[in-house]
RNA sequence: CGGAGCGUAGCGCAGCCUGGUAGCGCGCUUGGUUUGGGACCAAGAUGUCGGAGGUUCGAAUCCUCUCGCUCCGACCA
């Protein structure tokens, strides 16, 4: 391609809407415009590196056994309500209707679809397993759209829905899309960690995300340094050591802690240690329980594990009247003493003696505390944010260390939620009717680029690993009006492209200065520079974009040598 | 949906408080000089000041309403 006869529409100044790294440079980079608020277009630039990823998914599925299919994005109401999701799903599905007045919505997932099409033409368990893909636009009416491509409304995933007659079955489907996903990320040359998930509200037995690791990232995740546990926070396990059963030496004591709100203020009053608190939170269930939770001083509560815990959809921080009235005293001074609701508790605080907690009571606390002595705790969990430093609830010998991720893919077991709802069903050997056991897999394509950019990037601009680079070679002609260096240039295109290297050749009547600037932040990983100096000693100059390495290599190698690069930049090894 | 902020030329912004001829930088066009890290000189073009209504002799500026966008929360590939 010819950078004067291409659209490529770099901008020298970040937009102002762009917040984020990625959404930044890939505005500048001219690989996408906003048409509306999470809505984009994709230019030429940024299409050429969605579909290496799209391609890639598609080989790694392939491989993995998964078909390829295409299902509309305007989906009828009717499987929607069949489903029970068309309710369900909220102001997040846009609905809409034909000319007909009939319902439809943008589908923002696809199981009601596929269900339909297997129930429909798979009857029998000979016809297992299935599992069938589909690369497509998705549409989700987000409340809040940001960080351009990685969290628009609209936007491409990959997503596969597996079908199996028995839950053995269903797992060995599952497995064999965790190694495809691997498979897939391996092969884009980014740093990722598969971690355990919350199934959420999917539902579903088991569920692993794909984290990218960025700064960025808008999940926690941890990872024991030592085996190949990894989990979101707000899965992540936690065991204790409980070989040493605590024993109570103080007895209970009320104190003045006027004004001291804060486990820190408390902590520098009474001179003690935030790991010698424990702090009483005050929270609502959605099924309107108020209960005290207790954690050590220094702990966060993770509201998703007590949700999980309690069986309730979610809990939040109790208002302040509702503190008021369950402890009798302001936030701040609650306490587990003499409350009459249920009081839950951490399991690291089982291990806790003579600790300090909350005298219900304005400017009071009560040190000296013991659980199961002064006051009841009706029952000890894993309820606190896991955190670097924690160990390994597996290997037991690791500590966490903890990342901040992009999560770029997801998988679940679903089992028999939807072929139930939706009566899919095939017959067994027994010619019993049996509901298939499915799992869904999806991969975010453009977060997926964007999150490599956000992995990849330096003061100038994009750093693209290879396999998804819109480009893999970048031809600076320094000097088009020259014509010794015009033709070498031109050679070395027609030289490259002869060899199906995808290279971009900028002939365009610009300064130096403006292409190696555009050549830094569009991020072409391999750069030649042909210009009048270094032609004159038979030599081009190579300059590798990741590492900024520069070379000068003679004319009649640099062929072969990019070659090279571009091969290796490429390889990849399965793993299994 | 709750909270915060912003809409002025293609992009980045000033002007608004204190009403009176719409500006700057970059980009764009033309000519010339330049040519290895975002050149210089000269001459240009470009705006319903997001929209509607109001106050006023007069509104980008003050008031009301509206639409859009961005950020913080719940959600998610």
């Amino acid at each position: 391609m010819r950078y004067s006869q291409y659209l490529l529409p770099t901008l020298k100044e970040t937009p102002a809407e762009a917040e984020v790294i990625s959404h930044q440079l890939m505005l500048r980079a001219g690989m996408i415009r906003k048409v509306a608020a999470g809505i984009y277009s994709y230019l030429p630039f940024g299409l050429r590196s969605l579909r290496k990823m799209e391609q890639i998914i598609r080989e790694e599925m392939n491989r993995a056994g998964a078909i390829e299919c295409l299902m509309p994005m305007a989906n009828p109401a009717e499987l929607w309500q069949e489903s029970g999701r068309w309710e369900k799903y909220g102001k997040e599905l846009l609905r809409f209707k034909d000319r007909k007045s009939a319902d439809f919505c943008m589908g923002p997932t696809h199981e009601e679809v596929i269900t339909d099409i297997i129930r429909n033409t798979v009857n029998s368990y000979k016809q297992l397993p299935l599992n069938l893909y589909q690369i497509q636009t998705k549409f989700r009416d987000e409340i809040r759209p940001r960080f351009g491509l990685m969290r628009g409304r609209e936007f491409i995933m990959k997503d596969a829905y597996s079908f199996d007659l028995e839950d053995s079955g269903a797992d060995t489907s599952y497995q064999k899309m965790y190694q495809a996903y691997r498979n897939i990320f391996n092969r884009c040359g980014l740093k990722y960690r598969s971690v355990e998930a919350d199934s959420g509200a999917i539902g579903g037995n088991f569920s692993h995300e794909f984290m990218v690791l960025a700064e960025s990232g808008e999940d926690g995740i941890v990872s024991c340094d030592s085996c190949e546990y990894a989990a979101n926070v707000e899965k992540a396990e936690l065991i204790y050591a409980d070989s040493v059963p605590p024993v109570a030496t103080q007895e209970v004591q009320k104190v003045d802690t006027p004004g001291q709100k804060t486990i820190e203020d408390v902590a520098r009053f009474l001179q003690v240690n935030p790991q010698q608190i424990v702090k009483t939170l005050i929270v609502q269930t959605s099924n309107d329980e108020v209960l005290a939770v207790l954690l050590r001083g220094d702990r966060e509560l993770n509201p998703i594990k007590l949700a999980n815990l309690l069986g309730v959809d979610w809990v939040l921080m109790a208002e302040e009247e509702v503190v008021q009235e369950a402890t009798g005293a302001p936030t701040g001074f609650a306490g587990p003493i003499g409350l009459s609701i249920r009081v839950v508790a951490d399991a690291e605080v089982k291990t806790m003696a003579d600790f300090v907690i909350g005298g219900n009571a304005v400017d009071v606390h009560v040190v000296g505390a013991n659980h199961g002595r002064d006051f009841e705790v009706s029952q000890f969990a894993d309820i606190r944010q896991a955190v670097a430093g924690d160990p390994c609830p597996r290997c037991k010998e690791g500590k966490f260390e903890s990342w901040r991720g992009i999560e770029v893919g997801h998988i679940f077991k679903l089992g028999i939620r939807y072929s139930e709802a939706m009566n899919a069903t095939v017959l067994d050997a027994q010619g019993q009717a049996q509901p298939l056991v499915m799992g869904c897999y999806g991969i975010g394509v453009g977060r997926t680029v964007a999150a490599a950019i956000e992995q990849n990037h330096d003061e100038n601009g994009i750093i693209l690993p290879m396999p998804l680079a819109p480009f893999q070679v970048l031809v600076t002609l320094l000097n088009p009006k020259d014509d010794q260096v015009r033709e070498a240039a031109e050679k070395l295109y027609q030289q490259l492209l002869d060899l199906n290297i995808e290279v971009l050749l900028d002939d365009r009547d610009e300064r130096p200065g403006i292409k190696f600037k555009d050549a830094d932040l569009i991020g072409i990983p391999l750069r030649v520079t042909v210009g009048a100096r270094s032609l004159k000693e038979g030599n081009v100059e190579l300059k590798v974009r990741e590492s900024g390495a520069v070379t000068m290599v003679s004319v009649d190698e640099i062929v072969v040598q990019l070659q090279q690069l571009v091969a290796q930049g490429l390889a990849f090894t399965l793993e299994k």
